[in-house]
DNA sequence: CGCAAGATTGAAACGTATCAAGTTGGGTGG
DNA sequence: CCACCCAACTTGATACGTTTCAATCTTGCG
């Protein structure tokens, strides 16, 4: 009943309907309000057409217009610093807000570009802002999927502080298989949607410290690569690699 | 006019009358409404007593009550990784939002530590959340608050994925000269409010690496450093070397 | 089938962490 | 007022890990 994960083009016409229907629903804007609250919320969201690899959601320099969350598909948002280069600021699964980074200058900071192709929702963000206003339970919902959104970056700068190469690939994995879960998908076995080059964009690596990386990972029977499919073996043994775990519940006190 | 910027203990009667009499209203929750809405807004802003170095605002675990602004001071938020490592989240000057890490679970997942004496105004987020509901312009500077702390541990993130320690050095340098200009202070001259340890934490270095690169940035006549007063004497080359400028406005195409 | 992009592997150069030893400066008590 | 102390900071030498450059291998696709 919940598996087709498959891309099947006739869902969407039905999927479109509303939030309602939607089932990443508890995840998203709508969790926790209550349905006459809903319909308000589902008349601002538009659905737009599915997206292909590489299309942009928004460019630097757009005025926040709207949030974004995919439905299926994976995003990437990438800011350009002043010398030209690409820095990849997050990477958005379902569920995901895309766009908050224009809600301090009201003009986006970075571009989102689809990784793999994709569908989103579309919130006007005027509209949204207002009907919050009105809607207690939406606005705390609104704030609350902000915080989560800035709890991902904070994530990721507990990634990029890490020094040794091995643990920052090691909670990349890690938090990739947890949020893959959280939206019903497998946290033990997934593809990833980015590049080797992506990734090591993200974690602030030479893309062949990542390759290198994951071919340790799998020597030591931690993860299984077949180029873009990721297996986790060894879910314990990767959180420890990440300093998720104290090294290990060691010395039980012989006392008492 | 505008000088005494040492701690006036008797201005802090004064101060606390409103956010109204606040020098750093435009770059607050305040920025941008009107006289009545100001009022609805301050009914709920309450000012705390002046803290004390290394007195915590807030601790990892805390429910999300309230959040807070410096008005004089500066804090650090830390977060504490399951390993027990410390890691420094941001700084904060005055005017800018501290708090907002609760957003997404109601609960703090970093603590908030005054690095000097300090006096702060909390606002209670049910109560902030409620008005800002009803008067569309505190929504939206709300709203906009918190993009900016976003911002902020963007530039974060941006410091922390070059990979030369004197390009972070240089970039966090030039962005807290930056963050005291906007505050009314010199961007050129300022007392560094934290350690080398918590700057080598923040940076991602050792704090041996930080120091290095201070000496460094002096030696070349970049900076003059004593002890924690930091003077930025050429701004240009400091934003070359974090590379926030073209290399140089180069060759100048010798056509047309 | 063959090409191009993406990914892996290898060897060498570089930069930073680490360990260890000074140095400075602010605060306290004699 | 000076001597002392402690914390913060600076400086030096070595070891390690990652970047870089280069070559090979794989995969997907026309």
């Amino acid at each position: 009943m919940a598996a087709m994960s498959d891309l099947a083009p006739l869902d969407i016409a039905h999927l479109r309907k509303s939030c309602a229907h939607c089932s990443l629903q508890q995840l998203c804007l709508p969790a926790g309000i209550d349905a006459e609250e809903l319909q308000r919320l589902d008349d601002i969201v538009r659905v737009r057409r599915p997206m292909q690899r590489n299309e942009r959601l928004f460019r630097i320099g757009d005025p926040l217009g709207s949030l974004f969350i995919a439905r299926e598909g994976a995003f990437k948002t990438v800011s350009v610093s002043e010398d030209g280069e690409e820095q990849i600021v997050g990477f958005h699964l379902p569920g995901e807000l895309i766009g908050l980074d224009a809600l301090g200058h009201g003009a986006h900071r970075c571009e989102a570009v689809a990784l793999t192709s994709a569908n989103v929702c579309e919130v006007p963000m005027e509209q949204l802002s207002a009907v919050a206003g009105q809607l207690p339970r939406l606005q705390h919902q609104l704030l609350r999927v902000i915080g989560q959104g800035m709890e991902r970056d904070q994530d990721h700068l507990n990634i990029l502080v890490r020094r040794q190469a091995n643990e920052r690939i090691a909670l990349f994995l890690h938090g990739l298989g947890e949020r893959y879960r959280v939206i019903g998908h497998s946290a033990e076995q997934f593809k990833l949607p980015m590049s080797r080059e992506d990734i090591a964009n993200y974690l602030g690596l030479a893309l062949e410290t990542v390759s290198r990386g994951f071919t340790r990972l799998q020597e030591d029977g931690i993860i299984a690569v077949h180029g873009r499919l990721i297996e986790i073996s060894d879910r314990q043994q990767l959180a420890q690699l990440a300093h998720l775990e104290g090294p290990q519940p060691p010395l039980r006190v012989a006392r008492g």
